[in-house]
DNA sequence: TTTGTTAATGCAATTGAATTGCAATAATAA
DNA sequence: TTATTATTGCAATTCAATTGCATTAACAAA
């Protein structure tokens, strides 16, 4: 008895479903759920995923998390290394094919990566 | 009379100056200016620097901000797209020299890059 | 050197995302 | 059905960062 399941975490998890690739920040998902449950649930369901693996978090440089669905993760092998991308007019976060490649200097040890490139999207350049 | 010389721009310059390649978060800065101004200029002063391009600031991932001196920058040529690292044990971060490479779907704009890796320092591995 | 303008500063108050404490509620194992 | 305890809502709190405003001081002009 972990976990429990609960209409909370259903809604979240099929918004984060809806979303794939674009990332949501906390208020984008208060926005959608609003007036069904309490802001503080949504933080302590979307920590809640992060830390089971279900879902990766970023931060932007907009100061702000972003969360989406893991989609080429197992649950042994996580690997949130690729970039992401932030548009400065609409605002919208994107997860990126591309992935992060570093050659870190000798003795580093990486664990984890935060990769944000900011500019603007097709439709707003 | 654009900007001012003053005591509280030296000191903060002096202490970037010395940390180069190693950015400073506010509150190390804060630590190291301690009774000599207040923090509410540290943040100030910072801001300016970084507005006038004269140090790159970056958002690491455990929310704070980061500040170092503008190293292969000219005035009219601004490039802060190299990675950083910051170690979980000691807290350190530092510019690494590689810088970030991403081929951008057709139609993006890269205008800035945020791009950290997180992990253990060869110190602390 | 003196003076006037206004950028810079200190201090207190405020913002806002995120977190925490606690009592009430509800999922689920027994 | 019942007991256990994870989850939720609500209020309060945290903490970095920002803002308002009166005071100070840099520096351009006289
Ligand atoms: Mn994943
Ligand atoms: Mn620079
Ligand atoms: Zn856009
Ligand atoms: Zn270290």
């Amino acid at each position: 008895m972990k976990r429990r399941n609960t209409a909370a975490k259903q809604t979240i998890l099929d918004i984060l479903q809806a979303s794939r690739s674009v990332p949501l920040s906390q208020e984008d998902i208060e926005q959608k759920v609003a007036g069904k449950m309490n802001r503080v649930t949504v933080y302590r369901v979307l920590n809640s995923f992060y830390e089971d693996g279900y879902i990766h978090k970023i931060l932007a440089d907009d100061g702000k998390y972003y969360f989406a669905i893991c989609l080429n993760c197992r649950e042994d092998d996580h690997h949130h290394d690729h970039f992401h991308f932030r548009c400065l007019n609409c605002q919208k976060v994107e997860c990126l094919q591309e992935e992060v490649k570093v050659q870190l200097p000798g003795g580093y040890r990486q664990e984890s990566v935060n990769c944000l490139i900011t500019g603007y999207c097709p439709e707003c350049a």
